[in-house]
RNA sequence: GGCCCGGUAGUUUAGUUGGUUAGAAUGCCGCCCUGUCACGGCGGAGGUCAGGGGUUCAACUCCCCUUCGGGUCGCCA
């Protein structure tokens, strides 16, 4: 093994060009590439920049340096100190950025072997994760990799500078905090000092942001870590991190004027593409309506229709019974897709099923005929008029759905998504914003039978809507707003409570007791008594965002260290066990039986 | 907690109605090779068929359980 001294590295691998023809470069990465032609060895080197093919000739070298450039592997870490040469015509690698090029050797050291790895270090490879995860230190040295983690600095440094342009403070809240009732189930922290007590690490800064404004420092942001104990998805992690904002006297309006500057230059500066502002406005209802989801993808149409008024009064009892009850019949139209096979029909059935639609039916306007589930129980015309209403033609698809509003929506939306897919009518590189407004403000809890608030208790209700918090909780709209980004709820943030008084009520609407209220948020409470300033903010999923821009399926992409969907890491594998004194130390006791796993 | 998919050389995989010496490609090792860039040629090594149990004369193959990974519903203020 040999060392860096007296060589110092003047180029990164990636950045040498014909400009550099002729020039000593020293250049230092790993081996990616190793092609022996016996006496000639080419060597393509790889550092975070690029590649670089080096060249080594026998007859150059010498016989007492050539078989040290013949012992070099895959992965070995090496500095090249040579010649940068352009290449004679015939031997330039168009596919290569640096294929103009190569470089020389004149002086090989070997900082170090490395085994073999169990994957290629390159894009693309087809492999399980599985291994990517237990040895990410290699799969973050592939090159789309690479790309992605610094995509996501990029990212940060773009909203750093933006926010700092704006007068924004960047201030920390702790991660050893206080659990909170709603929400999330909370990672906790056992407390050595205080026995029996517990931290819990912070879901969001929420209640400290809102102090800070309180606190007078009017505009803050932060880039956060956030933990919530829950199941794992493709775009779901325990641990995740929050662009936080919070923001004192100011309006909806100007929250979301800035918010849409700041994804504007975003867009702009990290990945080049061109957003224009104002983003669509929408609210929760026409989005439910229309699109049968709080965050539609508006990168095709396929709206959902409400058929109720044509089917209403009939012999056919599934749709009887829904419109009795106060449910809806809505459908959308697969434009062109009547002849739809019977097999994928019955899929789509059971699809909607998933999402709690009782079943699936559908209208085929054929060239030759009509088919329907339910042709007998309607005349011809009816068909026709619904054809009418829905602009639907001939050579369309309708795919009808009967419940409640709720249960449509859901299952509906799901499908116009899958359809979408099916039918290739989504761009991938289309980017559709739009701000989502007027959200309810409570949703009511099936199993708990209870009211909760939809985006969190510190919400805002509508001035007008107040009157209805205890009477008419259902009613009540919220001045909250979500910024969706092709399907993708990218972030989400409302105008806060900042009156004690109406703050209590909200906690009382949503099953807290007082008592329960002063215990959870007594110090927020006592807090807003001591002037408090209109405030509002909004927070932003950065994994997820970083995930579209980088055109990723999985937030795992753009995650240095990400966990699996039984929330461990393969690669240092957390969760363990612990020893028995650090248990003691805790005062904590486990009900699991410890496995005797002795290797 | 439910449902679905998957686990075979280092890697990606083939493996038929249950009977094969478990095959290929690539990687790896050795020898040869001075213009390759997925270099090439010749040769070689490499398998707990995820783990356990069952059915059977016989299991990679069929059944059950476990485990790990992925997707998803519930959950995620």
């Amino acid at each position: 093994m040999e060392t860096l001294e007296g060589m110092s590295r003047t180029h990164h691998c990636g950045k040498i060009s014909k400009d550099d023809t002729g020039k000593e470069v020293v250049v230092c990465g790993w081996v990616s590439r190793r092609r022996d032609h016996g006496g000639l060895i080419f060597v393509d080197l790889r550092d975070r920049s690029g590649l670089v093919q080096t060249v080594f000739a026998e007859d150059k070298m010498g016989e007492q340096a050539f078989p040290k450039a013949e012992s070099l592997r895959s992965e070995y870490v090496i500095a090249v100190r040579g010649r940068v040469s352009l290449r004679s015509a015939e031997t330039i690698n168009p596919h290569m950025p640096t294929g103009e090029v190569e470089i020389y050797c004149e002086e090989l050291r070997i900082l170090n072997t490395a085994q073999t790895p169990p994957f290629y270090i390159q894009d693309n490879i087809d492999v399980d994760e599985t291994l990517r995860l237990k040895y990410r230190y290699l799969d973050l040295r592939r090159p789309e990799m690479q790309k992605n983690i610094i995509l996501r600095h990029r990212v940060t440094k773009i909203m750093r500078d933006y926010f700092d342009r704006n007068g924004f403070l960047e201030i920390e809240t702790p991660m050893l905090t206080k659990s909170t009732p709603e929400g999330a189930r909370d990672f906790l922290v056992p407390s050595r000092l205080n026995p029996g007590k517990f931290y819990a690490l912070p879901q969001s800064p929420q209640i400290f942001k809102q102090i800070l404004m309180l606190a007078g420092y009017e505009k803050y942001f932060q880039i956060v870590r956030c933990f919530r104990d829950e199941d794992l998805r493709a775009d779901r992690q325990p641990e995740f991190t929050q662009l936080d904002i919070e923001m004192s006297f100011i309006d909806q309006e100007y929250i979301l004027n800035t918010m849409e500057n700041m994804v504007i230059e975003l867009f702009d500066k990290a990945i080049a593409s061109k957003v224009t502002g104002p983003f669509l406005r929408m609210t929760w209802q026409d989005a439910m309506d229309r699109f049968g989801s709080d965050k539609p993808d508006l990168r095709f149409g396929m709206e959902l229709m409400d058929i109720s008024e044509y089917v209403r009064g009939s012999e056919f009892k599934v749709f009887e019974s829904v419109l009795k009850n106060g449910g809806q019949v809505k459908v959308i139209n697969v434009e062109g897709y009547a002849n739809i096979p019977r097999r994928e029909l019955d899929g789509l059935v059971e699809y909607v099923k998933n999402y709690g639609a009782k079943g699936l039916a559908w209208i085929q306007y054929t060239d030759s005929e009509i088919k329907s589930p339910f042709k007998k129980f309607y005349s011809e015309e009816t068909f026709n008029k619904i054809k009418e209403a829905t602009g639907a033609k001939t050579g369309d698809l309708l795919l009808v759905v009967a419940d409640k509003p709720l249960v449509v929506a859901q299952a509906l939306g799901e499908l116009r998504l899958e359809m979408g897919r099916r039918r290739n009518l989504i761009d991938p590189d289309k980017l559709s914003f739009l701000w989502v407004v007027n959200f309810p403000m409570f949703e009511y809890e099936e199993e708990e039978k209870r009211w909760k608030a939809m985006h969190h208790p510190f919400t805002a209700p509508c001035d007008e809507d107040v009157q209805y918090l205890m009477s008419d909780p259902g009613r009540v709209k919220a001045k909250a707003y979500d910024m969706v980004l092709n399907g993708t709820e990218i972030g989400g943030g409302s105008l806060r409570i900042y009156n004690s008084d109406l703050q209590e009520k909200v906690f009382e609407a949503i099953g807290l007791t007082p008592e329960q209220a002063r215990a959870k948020f007594g110090f927020m409470l006592d807090a807003f008594k001591y002037g408090t300033p209109p405030h509002g903010g909004i927070a932003f999923g950065l994994d997820r965002l970083v995930m579209i821009m980088a055109k990723r399926k999985s937030i795992r992409d753009v995650i240095a260290f990400p966990k699996t969907q039984s929330a461990s890491c393969l690669m240092t594998q957390a969760p363990s066990d612990v020893d028995n004194k650090q248990l003691r130390d805790l005062s904590i006791k486990t009900t699991v039986a410890k496995k005797h796993k002795e290797d």
